[in-house]
DNA sequence: AATGAATGAGAGTTCATTCAT
DNA sequence: AATGAATGAACTCTCATTCAT
């Protein structure tokens, strides 16, 4: 278990959970996706799982260890689950970017469950140093992997010109989230999509004329 | 006190609140501002209002009731905060975007405890049917705003002409919910000002070029 | 309620118990005095005092405040339990003494329950500093009485010449602590008083008497 | 390992602790010493003797029965721990009263430990009639050494022939437990043994001088 | 002989809520 | 309108003990 983009000294640390645990982490992650941390029960964990409550407490010391493993969780599942790859051997910056669309796509409509265990994870790294140690780089991560698409389409030309990746990758991200977030009806979030989409790719034939509408003096 | 959006029978049900329970609905957005609708408890919202717990649920005969009353607070402050207007006495399409972005920059760096309560609250309108009832119409208000603008922009000839009014707007919505959300660094948010208006600004002069990818008929 | 011999900045903090936490304390001390601190359970001395365990709470924030209470009121039965004065208007030396070994036959034989408790807390004083603060002081007001006593009879010439009373009252202190505490029989404990009694008392007048009541064959 | 004193059915059944036994029981003392038994949690004894949980059950099956194991390595510290014996070849009462008063500054001044474990122990032994069976012969053992001593001394016609040895024993076994438990500062606790000898012995041949050196002005 | 894993039965404490006044 | 007192229901966490290996 990895969180995609943090520094080897937090992936170094990171439990490989083992079945007992697992369970409990993975009822955990269940009951916040139904009711928010709010409303996660230490004793309803170690019922779903199917243990006593001080089994639960045998593997995790206090209910915050225990969060801070869902955290674990869903950094794991971030980093497993992806939507599958499209087809192209060397794909390039635009079918990188519908990529990162498509497993935004599968987390947001088809794993809801993650964007609300995120959601509520993220509210709570405010005040939880060691949830945020495991959800702010999941973030930066993400962030990260749209930058390089972002440069790389950029460097190809398939990208409008004027692009800053560092800047242009956070409003990607922030429309993402925000889409995921909000929420948004189906049809809403794919036009968020190509909204970005609009935005970022390169107008066609004539670069030149756009070049020179937008940039130049 | 008004829901701005909400349909009559919702405002017409609006209690205004007194000096007394006033004090209160302020006591709870201040803690749930600090700590989260996690941490709030009803007896550290009597003690902040200064009066006794039973005073609490003379106004408010649950705690639900209580987090409804902040709810409406914020709906309130959202009609009522306002960055100042542009000068211009009859505002274009592009000043009335311009405006949101200021009132956003108000609402996120200047009161950012108004974004972290309504954060904590629409997580919470997921379950508590009450409270979605008060933020719903804020967002829909918000994105109806930025709708308005959107096609009085296309009407004017100042925004691209293919835009969607509909869509195009929950996009920005998503992109500024994004944006005072994830948190973004100040700069970053201003980034996805930047972006939205270049993604919503007609191309200047000869748009034929783009005009013919993208738009011609 | 005082603590005798205790500094003012500490009598002028006690609680003055009302009714309620009254019997919260006095039901605590009855458990201690039964069962040893070591089985004091917060819910059965609500049982005891008839109230819920929230209601212990009320007046009670913790279980050590609880045992401070006990400590407190075990300080106000030393201060108002008494053996009955003997006869004399004006005690002299002797009197006074033979005084303190009826409250000490009192304190032993008739309460039973004092010394126990007294014992428990003396033995949590050593970690408890809140239970240090009135049990220590307890324990300095009577070696001071037992002192004063002392030095009347010196001055009297009922009692040795040579007695030191700082160092006599800690003997007589220890050895009557050592009486209640070990426990003795009560013939043994009788036994206490009258050796103490006898290594106090000034041999009468002409000594050769004295030894020779005493000493010859 | 033998509990002095105490009758052969007894010390016939007590265990001599092997080597992780004995360690879990050392552990255990210096646990009651340091926190007292209210304190005592068997997993801390099992961690100090660095041996798992199981294993402590699998040696003493009940948390009592360990307790039962401290008494009995309490018990045979006294026997074995002792002050270095006066040089006396055949000693008189009187050394033989100062070897006890020898033995009393070792064990309270210098094992501090002991007398904290053994006052625990007493305290319980009133609640746990196993606990009760190591503790009281101990007690009686002492006693029955100083009436030895004493009975010694009146024969020889060094202590005051009116002492009776059952008694008096009780008297000076109460004052000395007394003073190790109140706790007395340790020139107080001299004071105690002085007291002691000044009442037991019997004042010098010729009363009068006796007399004379004490009482005369 | 020794252990890691697991547990039942509480423990103290919290908290929204109620009630008599 | 306002409160001090009181409470039921839960909550997290603890701990001596057990069991399969």
């Amino acid at each position: 278990m990895t969180v995609p983009g943090a520094p080897d000294h937090v992936n170094d640390a990171l439990p490989t959970f083992e079945e007992r645990p697992l369970a409990l982490v993975r009822a955990a992650f269940d009951l916040v996706a139904e009711g928010g941390l709010e409303r996660l029960r230490t004793r309803d964990v170690a019922a779903r799982a199917g243990v006593n409550i001080a089994t639960l407490h045998y593997y995790f010391a206090t209910k915050e260890k225990l969060i801070e493993g869902v955290a674990l969780y869903l950094a794991s599942l971030f980093g497993s689950i992806r939507a599958p790859m499209v087809e192209a051997a060397e794909p390039n910056a635009l079918d990188r970017l519908r990529q990162e669309f498509a497993d935004a796509r599968l987390y947001f409509d088809a794993q809801p469950q993650m964007v609300t265990v995120m959601q509520e994870l993220v509210l709570r790294s405010r005040r939880d140093p060691a949830v945020a140690q495991v959800v702010d780089p999941l973030r930066r991560f993400w962030k990260l992997s749209v930058e390089e698409t972002l440069a790389l389409g950029v460097r190809e030309g398939a990208f409008r010109p004027d692009l800053s990746p560092p800047l242009a990758s956070g409003v990607i991200v922030a429309a993402l989230w925000g889409a995921a977030t909000l929420p948004l009806a189906h049809e809403e979030r794919e036009a968020v999509y190509r909204a970005i989409e609009q935005w970022i790719v390169a107008p066609p034939q004539s670069q030149s004329s756009m070049g020179a509408g937008h940039d130049a003096p």
